[in-house]
DNA sequence: GTATAATATAGACAGAAGTCTATATGTTAT
DNA sequence: ATAACATATAGACTTCTGTCTATATTATAC
């Protein structure tokens, strides 16, 4: 099934707490870099990469405005990612090969 | 509220492929290590490690008898983390801290 | 054009994590 | 007590990851 890789990219992208914490932030709203910037002491490109971790695993989205870039939470992955996980362990027919 | 830790934890936990593919196993019942290991490419004191991992984690149990040792999904823990994680997103409640 | 601002990328570095070999621990059998 | 087996732990090694500084990129303003 080759699953894996997808499930993992997802849960490696929120296995750290400050994406959880840009998550969060970004739960109440879309926000640009340097408003989430704001909420944080690490630096900028930090920041940017922690953004690019979440873009990559499809949890979050942009939008380029101007010289900003506004991120959203995508809730449908995490919800989708999240249910699907569970569904897999509850479900009899796959453990058949790993 | 101090629970992303808590949190990172299971993901933590989650994050590894070789571990999933064990819960995967796990999910259709009970084993001993060296069953798990059977499975396995790793040699064995690295599937002892990533149980030592999801035993922390709570994501798996395990229990004595003579000189095995026997390993079980603990769904309740996956489903639980899994869903809560889902609904500190919707929760409009939360993120009033980072 | 140049300057300034917002974001991303590159590269360095430290610490975390995964795998291995070797060994310790605990259990059963002889 | 000794041996054999199952599992865990310790330590070394390598790879991955998060953070930083410095710089590139892109967009606006002057």
């Amino acid at each position: 099934m080759a699953q894996e890789s997808d499930c993992c990219s997802f849960f490696k992208a929120v296995a750290d707490v400050n994406r959880v914490k840009i998550m969060l932030l970004l739960a109440r709203g879309e926000m640009s870099v340097s408003q989430i910037c704001g909420h944080f002491k690490m630096k900028q490109p930090s920041i940017s990469h922690h953004l690019g971790v979440l873009r990559n695993a499809k949890v979050v989205e942009c939008r380029k405005e101007g010289k900003e870039v506004f991120y959203r939470l995508n809730r449908c992955c995490v919800d989708s990612s999240c249910s699907g996980f569970m569904k897999r362990f509850t479900d009899k027919a796959e453990g058949g090969e790993v």
